[in-house]
DNA sequence: TGGGGTTAT
DNA sequence: ATAACCC
């Protein structure tokens, strides 16, 4: 039977007649040819267990784009197809197609080493993202036309929940087609199909979905990548990375065991990152079958309840967590870090690139940021990533600006973000820093009270008036004198 | 290590 | 504001 959740949640199936069934998948989706006239045949009263997506067995699909920022670049220049490509950030190459990775060369290699491992590599810089993020959203896009329930991970990752979209198309079969259902793509372990099994063939439309998924992908934006389906995200997650480049697999509940014991070690599970691989492995615990076994009361004490269930759960191959739709990004931040920077006046410049970039996409969302943070990393010999930040409101006259391609809001922003660096660097006192960021978020929908094209003439007199009795709202924020 | 992102505390 | 996670 699934592998999911034992006892957490009650299985949950309604019984009901097709006739409301029908309702209710209208209802559910607006893209879709509506085809279910067939399924319910006027005479039968015809009732059957039809499994309520969310509560009980979900389908879920993780799509991940190949070496996805080589791919961006290939589409950019057609001359770089067929060599073998790196796409470079600073000093490292943080991706490569798979010409470059026959001849040696890995992701996140340094330069010098992929240069020496593979002199003839092709390498094109990558440290603006415009490009990579907008085919990026794309992407997403066109997966929101499958379903609209769809969780981008990075920029080349998506789950979608597709538990809706099987079941319509199941109610669509008749029985006798059921069974002669096919997978698309390979199946984990070539596992055994039993088309007698309802979650078989649930995960087998799962496939053929994909495939289209994958399809549209090319077919539309011209990218490859790979697809898993699997009844939750983790597994989806896992099974993509099966069959490697532009491929797909779908995971049997049977074999999802051999699945997460296939993992060589629990820093391979997506959730479990560096901090907690490590305290893991303080108490002994380093493969999958180890934090299975574990005391739960001892992992519960090491990590609080929240942290160590979820944990223990994961490595059972149990992950109840939603698909949880992305929508518009939630922050927008441009970095960029260096070997030095040990001067306001340096520091103050870099800032204003940042932001120059910056407001070019805020202006473009449409949204407006309502909160801004200044973001920096200071030099330590070794003393591992510790980043510091310190952010403020956004004053209602520059919100008012922000998007009317008016460069009069460069200004005032610069000098918010000097006064939160002030803030955190003691300019009197010589300072390293190896990174500096800033970034927009508490985004909103724009004030609809009164705008049009031209906020030119907006005068502060009016700004002010407007955002008098909001103030109070977000005061937890930095206080800063204007 | 890059240049991004998210959620939880 | 930081810390953890993800790519």
């Amino acid at each position: 039977e699934p592998e999911e959740e034992g006892g957490r949640e009650e299985e949950v199936a309604v019984v009901r007649s097709m006739e409301s069934a029908d309702a209710e998948a209208a209802g559910g989706s607006e893209g879709a040819p509506s085809t279910e006239e067939g399924s319910g045949l006027p005479g039968s009263v015809h009732h059957e267990v039809v499994p309520t997506g969310s509560a009980s067995s979900r389908v879920i699909v993780h799509v991940d784009l190949d070496c996805f920022y080589a791919q961006v670049e290939m589409i950019s220049n057609l001359e770089l197809k067929g060599k073998p490509l790196g796409v470079q950030q600073k000093y490292l190459v943080v991706t490569c197609n798979y010409e470059a990775r026959k001849l040696g060369v890995k992701k996140l290699m340094s330069v010098r080493d992929a240069k020496e491992k593979c002199p003839q590599l092709v390498l094109v810089n990558g440290e603006d993202l415009t490009r990579y993020r907008e085919m990026s959203y794309k992407v997403t896009e066109l997966m929101e036309e499958f379903s609209p329930v769809v969780e981008r991970l990075g920029f080349d990752e998506n789950f979608v929940d597709i538990t809706e979209m099987v079941e319509k198309r199941l109610q669509q079969l008749q029985s006798d087609e059921r069974s002669s259902v096919t997978v698309s793509g390979h199946v984990y372990n070539d596992q055994s199909i039993n088309l007698h099994d309802i979650s078989h063939i649930r995960l087998l439309v799962g496939s053929q979905i994909a495939a289209e998924m994958r399809e549209a992908i090319y077919n539309q934006l011209g990218l490859t990548g790979c697809a898993g389906v699997a009844s939750n995200k983790l597994l989806a997650k896992l099974v993509s990375g099966i069959f490697k480049p532009n491929q797909q697999t779908v995971l049997l509940p049977e074999s999802c065991q051999d699945l997460i014991h296939s993992l060589n070690h629990i820093k391979k599970m997506p959730g479990i990152g560096y901090k907690t691989t490590k305290r893991l492995e303080a108490l002994g615990i380093n493969s999958v079958r180890d934090l299975q076994t574990f005391s739960s009361k001892i992992l519960e004490k090491e990590f609080g309840i929240s942290v160590a269930q979820r944990i223990q759960k994961l490595s059972f191959g149990e992950d109840n967590s939603p698909v949880t739709p992305s929508g518009p990004p939630q922050s927008f931040s441009e970095e960029d870090s260096f070997k030095k920077c040990s001067s306001e006046a340096e520091a103050k410049k870099k800032i204003a690139e940042l932001l120059a970039s910056l407001l070019n996409r805020v202006c473009q969302d449409g949204r407006k940021p309502h909160t801004v943070r200044l973001i920096i990393r200071r030099y330590s010999s070794e003393k591992h990533y510790s980043r510091e930040s310190r952010q403020c409101p956004i004053p209602s006259h520059v919100i008012q600006k922000l998007g009317t391609g008016n460069y009069d809001v460069m200004t005032p922003m610069v000098d918010i973000l000097m006064k939160l660096f002030r803030n955190m660097v003691n300019v009197k006192m010589p300072f390293h820093l190896t990174l500096l960021s800033v970034c927009f978020c508490n985004l909103k929908a724009l004030n609809t009270a009164k705008k049009g094209p031209i906020d030119y003439y907006l005068t502060p007199s009016l700004s002010t008036t407007k955002c008098s009795g909001k103030r109070s709202l977000k005061m937890k924020d930095t206080h800063m004198e204007d």
